[in-house]
RNA sequence: GCGCAAGUGGCGGAAUGGUAGACGCGCUGGCUUCAGGUGCCAGUGCCCGCAAGGGCGUGGGGGUUCAAGUCCCCCCUUGCGCACCA
């Protein structure tokens, strides 16, 4: 391969990523360094590092090259590190863009996703992150979303998908329903920015509160490794709530209400009840009222679902209501108390129900003081300094935090937490109630109404009832899209297909239909780190004995905007996997990094505004390692690099400085295979810390770090070879490769063509690391600081293995520390050799 | 309102309780080349000083310690998340 070399290119013409980018590209597609075949077997120790994949909208921008750059690092550090790795790239090509540009330009959506595949695969190319192409997948490849199907299938079997009428999120522009997860916290479509209404649909879930507290509770074990704020956003999400199940009565009604609260504790403070206007019980009790109160309510309730989420998530909003006409029994007292229907309880959370109790709760109080309804202190809350609290009745402020309980017969004189156990007992003996959980989580909403996405492996009977598709009649195909109106309207445009839904079931003759919804994108999204496992396997999702040999994903690389979303669903998914046997752990990766965004004079770039770095010209203009180096060299990569700050120039400059080491030494250096024993000291000792240190800056994601060593050992070395040792020292080479091959990490390029110039055959992406020596880096003198009070008086030469009383010594008798302690008194004298000697002093007696 | 991060030169950022500002950008001066926007050398936290040296300095205020950017308490600011969730 030494044609390959660069003898060719003379010193004159220096570092030109150009040609060395046309002079690797082919080798590496020759000799596809990063495929991992399936069933490979290896002794080394193996790392599953995934990006997360891209959607295929247009070419790869600023924020791709960022993560995937990152991603990359690691693929290759691990490499480095003697792993065999896993690093595969795939394409999340299901989904509305691709449905919504087909709609403006008449184009199929089949063929503008892979259109823009196409781009983004020549991209990678460039931009040369280690991917393993054998494996490569599409979701919208029929070999793919099959998978899909059969995983709802499963789901079906257990139970754990099931259909059901509800109140559904429905995005008015997309003309589809959405998942709660889907829509902002204004209340807008995350996808469309509509603002997001309410509509009751027959629609498919997946049972994921059932995993409500795995999901939660696992979370601990991650604790250090993925990202705290990806952490608190999942637990906030979950939102467990602890508390009781209270049961009231009401008069006139059999059945008895259940309500929950965090407080049964304060039951005797309950005055008066608040249910959902929008709840099924608010519907009845005001069907039971009187005429009047009847209109009020149905007003009440059109208004209420008139108000957008904004309007009604306000939190210093007047309380709004309707007396019900109806009362409920306090079960702990007896006490009659009002039912009232009000926005600020919500229908789907608890039981739709509330017992209030205004003495503690702000919103009740608001709501108590609003329409002249009783309030009462059950809990004596004190102020720091031991006073009672004001009355809330009067103050306007309920007081919710520990307190001695009071008016509450046998709870009396207890403290919060003895309270919530009795009075939990207490309602448990009399069968009213009892403790219970509740959940922010809802069940995640599937089915979507549109066109670009995975056929719903349902089919109906004329008289409604369903069956699932056999496993054996899988995959359910997209029907073409070729005469179908892709518009949205409401329903399925699979609907239309007239063809494609209806179904003559072999055995008995019946004519079936096809469930027409498609499934959210993010199903899909749930499980690929499996299917990569197994890509291309026609019999199975995935091959659990691949997964036992490589997953779960060891380093997971992507952005914080998927926190809740597909982080969340993909655990659900592969705790679901774990029970159904196929795998051997519950939680998908292991380790996380949230890259943060490449932002342009402090904004989010965007067309649209006009602030946009284009990847494409980016990479044409600098290359692919200057980019990278840039990128990482940026700061940690947790946080946000603004463009307008870094210099891709100043990366070019470090990469034609370490490029022209190596050539040096190509020219003049020791030659490849020198022994470096006899090599210059001081670099060597440099070379050596690099190795050393390299591992733990690269583990601890500080990349910008170990660009900065690197930099740093660029800077030794040009100064050994102008004005120290010189280029024939073999000291020199021992840098050059050392340079070469932790560079591989972050410029491939460039390091693999110092690779061939110093002599080596392709690919440095697959050397492993040269051993750091501990022994080498030993030095015999080191600077000592000598502090007086603290402060820096002197620096001296001290030998490296100095006693701390010798240190003592040395420091006593420097002239400037002398001079700082002039005629005070030393008290205390603390030496930590070799490194300082810290006097402290008193004025003279 | 609740919760979580984070505040260090002109800028991006380094610093197991032990020399604050590594590395880089930018800037200043010089050399080389000279068409140079390339390359190389030196300098660059602020203030006083010719220098030696000294004073100040990691958002603000206290504290612990021989020693604090780092640990503890209070406050301020910014960013992010959640938010009528009972």
């Amino acid at each position: 391969m030494s044609e390959q070399g660069t003898g060719q290119q003379d010193a004159e013409q220096g570092y030109d990523f150009k040609a060395i980018q046309d002079r690797w590209l082919p080798v590496w597609d020759e000799l596809k360094p990063f495929e991992v075949p399936v069933g490979h077997e290896s002794d080394k120790p193996r790392k599953y590092v995934l990006d997360m994949f891209p959607y295929p909208s247009g070419d790869l921008h600023m924020g791709h090259a960022e993560a995937f750059c990152f991603g990359d690092i690691l693929a290759r550090y691990w490499r480095g590190q003697g792993h065999e790795v896993l690093h595969p790239i795939g394409w999340d090509s299901f989904g509305l863009p691709a449905e919504n540009a087909a709609i403006k330009r008449g184009v199929d959506p089949r063929e503008w996703t892979y259109a823009n595949i196409a781009q983004q695969k020549a991209s990678f190319r460039a931009y040369a992150p280690s991917f393993d192409w054998s494996r490569v997948l599409h979701t919208s490849d029929p070999e793919y979303y099959k998978w899909n199907q059969w995983i709802f299938l499963k789901m079906y079997e257990k139970g754990l998908a099931y259909r059901k009428a509800s109140w559904v999120n429905w995005d008015p522009v997309d003309q589809t329903v959405l998942a709660n997860e889907q829509v902002l916290a204004d209340g807008t479509s995350e996808r469309s920015g509509a603002m997001v209404v309410k509509k009751k649909l027959t629609q498919w879930y997946f049972r994921i509160t059932d995993y409500a507290d795995r999901l939660l509770d696992d979370l601990d074990a991650l604790e250090g490794r993925w990202p705290a704020k990806v952490l608190s956003m999942q637990r906030n999400w979950i939102g467990r709530s602890r508390g009781a199940e209270v049961e009231f009565e009401i008069e006139g009604r059999d059945a008895r209400v259940p309500v929950f609260t965090t407080r049964p504790d304060t039951l005797h403070g309950a005055t008066f009840m608040v249910v959902a206007p929008d709840s099924d019980l608010a519907a009845e009790l005001a069907a039971g009222a009187s005429g009047p109160v009847r209109m009020q309510f149905q007003a009440y309730l059109e208004a209420t679902q008139k108000q957008t989420e904004i309007e009604r998530q306000s939190t210093d909003r007047e309380k709004t209501g309707i007396f019900l006409d109806h009362f409920a029994v306090n079960p702990v007292n007896g006490e009659r108390i009002p039912v009232w229907a009000s926005d600020y309880v919500l229908a789907d959370y608890g039981h739709g129900a509330i017992m209030a109790v205004p003495a503690h709760d702000q919103r009740d109080l608001d709501f108590a003081l609003k329409f002249d309804l009783p309030v009462r202190v059950v809990v004596d809350v004190r102020d720091e300094e031991g006073e009672p609290l004001q009355d809330p009745a009067v103050s306007g402020v309920a007081t919710s935090g520990d307190g001695t309980m009071l008016n509450s017969a046998e709870l009396d004189g207890l403290g919060k937490d003895d309270a919530i156990a009795r009075a939990i007992e207490t309602l448990e003996a009399r069968g009213t109630g009892r403790a219970t959980t509740t959940y922010r989580l809802r069940d995640w909403l599937i089915s979507r109404q549109r066109y670009w996405g995975t056929p719903i492996p349902i089919l109906y009977a004329e008289d409604g009832t369903m069956q699932p598709v056999a496993e054996a009649a899988l995959p359910v195909q997209l029907p073409a899209a070729a005469g179908l109106d892709l518009k949205p309207k409401g329903s399925s445009p699979l609907g239309a297909a007239t063809e494609w839904a209806t179904v003559v079931d072999p055995e008995t003759g019946e004519t079936l239909t096809r469930d027409p919804d498609t499934m959210d994108t993010f199903v899909d999204s749930s499980w690929y780190y499996f299917r990569f496992l197994s890509a291309n396997d026609p019999t199975q999702a995935f091959d659990p004995a691949e997964a036992k040999k490589w997953a779960p994903v060891d380093q997971y690389v992507g952005g914080v905007e998927h926190a809740i979303l597909h982080l969340l669903y993909s655990r659900f998914i592969t705790k679901v996997m774990f029970d159904l046997g196929y795998i051997d752990f519950e939680e998908p990766f292991v380790d996380m990094l949230n890259q943060g965004m490449v932002l342009l004079d402090g904004a989010k770039m965007s067309k649209s505004k006009g602030n946009l770095v284009e990847f494409a010209s980016e990479l044409e203009e600098h290359g692919a390692d200057a980019l990278r180096v840039t990128l990482a060299f940026a700061g940690p990569p947790e946080d946000d690099i603004d463009w307008a700050d870094v210099s891709v120039q100043g990366s070019a400059k470090f990469l034609a400085r370490a490029w022209r080491i190596a050539h040096d030494v190509e020219v003049g250096g020791a030659p490849v295979g020198v022994a470096f024993d006899g090599g210059d000291k001081a670099l060597r000792r440099s070379t050596h810390q690099l190795l050393i240190d390299g591992p733990q800056l690269a583990e601890s994601y500080k990349f910008n770090v170990l660009i900065a060593r690197l930099m740093e050992q660029v800077n030794v070395t040009r100064k050994a070879i102008d004005s120290g040792c010189g280029v024939a020292d073999p000291a020199v080479r021992e840098s050059a490769e050392a340079i070469a091959v932790v560079l591989s990490m972050y410029a491939p390029y460039a390091a693999e063509d110092m690779w061939a110039m110093l002599g080596h055959e392709p690919t440095v992406a697959l050397v492993e690391w040269p051993k750091g020596d501990e022994s080498l880096t030993v030095v015999d003198e080191v600077l000592m600081i000598v502090q007086v009070d603290g402060k820096v008086r002197d620096k001296i030469t001290v030998s490296a293995s100095i006693t701390d009383a010798d240190a003592e010594t040395a420091a006593r008798a420097s002239a400037n520390a002398q001079r700082a302690i002039g005629d005070r008194e030393i008290v205390k004298v603390i030496a930590r050799a070799p490194k300082i000697v810290s006097i402290a002093t008193k004025p003279a007696a």
